[in-house]
DNA sequence: ACAGCCGTAGCAAGCGCTTTCTATACGGTA
DNA sequence: TACCGTATAGAAAGCGCTTGCTACGGCTGT
């Protein structure tokens, strides 16, 4: 049979207590002893019960990370980063004390899956919660995950929201970091405009996520400003944030408005597919249209991309770090990161005439 | 405080024990009585205590999916669609049952966070364990290994590989499935062969990896064949498989030999960063210089990128399934998939002269 | 010299669930 | 009517650990 902390106890001559309080390190123990029982750990090859370990002190060194996509860099940086906090392994403080066991969750941007995946992390009791990309906006789902956050809240879980809005009437979040989409949407439109653009095609994300509203609000606000309206609703194009999704609607956009000079797209992703498009339609990037993307993915300088930088990295550390409250969080729990224009060659000034 | 089992009994007037029937549904329990306990669960928003569960039960609903870098889409994808096979959310069958929690753990091509990832994961009494990727060749690793899988198997943890080869001499695992990096590299480089070229860099992956060893035994396989003879390992250059690599290593290859035609690359991520630096060159793909890569990634159509394609989603769900108990092992336990070479525009017949 | 402390270690009571074994009720059969 | 099999529910014994409390020996202070 598998190896019990008594069966420890029994080789080093000392109770069951005391092997707990050297595992632990959270009580006073004769070096001598203490040494006594990492031997006969090492001997046995003991391996803690976690399951019996997590009842008995009513905590778990299970740290969950939900993501949308895990396939995405977009979500695997942040992911990455924050697991590389979170420590566990490598985390250099060596076998005592805080080895949290970081898992990433893939709710494949389902709001059902989110909700669930939350209820067994609350089975699993969660120290700590880490929840990227955009939220949902739907009314019913957003009053579901607020009474699930409050519950694990409750249950002692540290929640942080890694870009991605705050939770409104909610104390439940230890911190959100949000990017500044709507200020990443502007310059990147704005840049455009300075170009000289004026029909600007923009294939937008999925429709009731916050991310897609306020990308999009920013390439309006920017239009607006600068005094151009376009053809109301005809030159944008809702559709998922990939890359099927960039091809197909920028195709669409070139047989809706054969004049557009521009496309903007939801995201890197969803811009090569859009490159892929215009390339196929016999016209050059960007001579003849300019296609910008959002995120600055590492295989954006590749496809020599304009768009808008995004601190993933950093923001999926910072949010591991408030996470494992190493780190204070921001003032009224809420922060802004900054997002920063980028660009690179697809992008020029459209062709006279 | 929090709901318990018993909560639930008192407010639905049976006893506890009944409550845990339903809930796990392995034993009759009369209609009303069960409809009675789902209502009290509902009414009390009961949430079942994991570890208490675990412990009682000798068993946990963990599921962990090792992968070496989670920013990577070639771990992401096939992570993902083993976790959608494993179920938990989503997985269609309800509340009820095999609500997995399938977790993924990123080791940065570690071998300490391996180890500790599988410890930590033993320690939850994990359900079943994925690992991917390549396996290190180090002897005292691959000892470490062994051991602790057997242990995790010793304890009923289902085991799989993806992506990685079978572990000699141990029964721990309970299906291999291994890519054929090998016949991979050896087609690669057949079809650069096969279009003139001769002088052909390649730019591996880390020496200790399975997988750059296969790769380009393939490549040497395919030179060999065809009785060309490099200058030794002047066409070789070993680097990480990142992007930066890639773009540093074709510098140094294209410094040293002039002459190179061709450069073939550990994976696609690495060929990316090839390309830049051909361009940088001020050489052009594929007329003076053609570039390959290795997985197919999404991305890669758009960069019109020669590969080598890994159905990497298929083994991922495979894995998930074997993981699960819901298929069967391939004989032997062990899977060789096969790569299919993927021709695009990065790819022609070298300049004559 | 004695009371009071400090530093260690052990005792034992759970933590919330699962599961074996036992009890009861009911219906059919002899 | 007496008996037994079947279906369903409960009692209770843990699962392996943590931790509040107690115990005990040696020191210090008066």
């Amino acid at each position: 049979m598998t190896v019990t902390l008594a069966d420890v106890a029994a080789r080093a001559r000392v109770s069951p207590a005391t092997v707990s309080r050297v595992l632990n390190g959270n009580y006073p123990v004769a070096t001598s002893t203490r040494e006594r029982v990492l031997r006969a750990v090492d001997d046995l090859d003991y391996v803690l019960n976690g399951p019996a370990s997590s009842l008995a002190a009513a905590t778990s060194d299970l740290v969950g990370i939900l993501v949308n996509d895990i396939a995405d860099p977009f979500f695997g940086i942040m992911a990455g980063a924050a697991q590389s906090e979170i420590g566990g392994p490598g985390d250099g403080t060596g076998r005592a004390g805080g080895e949290k066991l970081a898992v990433v969750c893939n709710t494949g941007g389902s709001p059902e899956r989110e909700l669930t995946y939350l209820t067994l992390l609350q089975r699993q009791r969660a120290a700590a919660l880490v929840l990227t990309g955009g939220a949902l906006e739907d009314s019913a789902h957003q009053a579901a995950m607020t009474a699930k956050l409050a519950k694990l809240a409750d249950a002692g879980t540290r929640i942080v929201f890694c870009g991605r809005p705050p939770l409104p009437d909610s104390d439940a979040v230890v911190a959100s970091l949000a990017f500044d989409n709507r200020g990443g949407g502007r310059v990147l439109t704005e840049h455009l405009l300075g170009l000289g653009h004026r029909r600007i095609g923009y294939v937008a994300g999925p429709l009731e996520r916050t991310t897609t509203r306020h990308r999009l609000e920013g390439h309006r606000e920017a239009l607006e400003a600068a005094g151009v309206h376009g053809d109301g609703e005809s030159l944008t194009v809702h559709g998922p944030y990939d890359r099927g999704s960039g091809y197909d609607a920028t195709l669409e956009l070139l047989r809706r408005q054969p004049g557009v000079t521009a496309i903007v797209a939801a995201n890197d992703t969803v811009a090569l597919g859009a490159c892929a498009a215009v390339r196929e339609r016999g016209l050059r990037i960007p001579e003849d249209v300019s296609v910008a993307g959002f995120d600055d993915l590492p295989f954006s300088v590749d496809a020599g991309l304009t768009t808008v930088r995004l601190p993933l990295f950093d923001a999926g550390a910072r949010a591991g770090r408030l996470a494992m409250g190493k780190e204070e969080p921001p003032p009224g729990g809420i922060a802004t990161i900054p997002a920063e224009l980028t660009v690179r060659g697809s992008t020029a000034a459209p062709r006279v005439g």
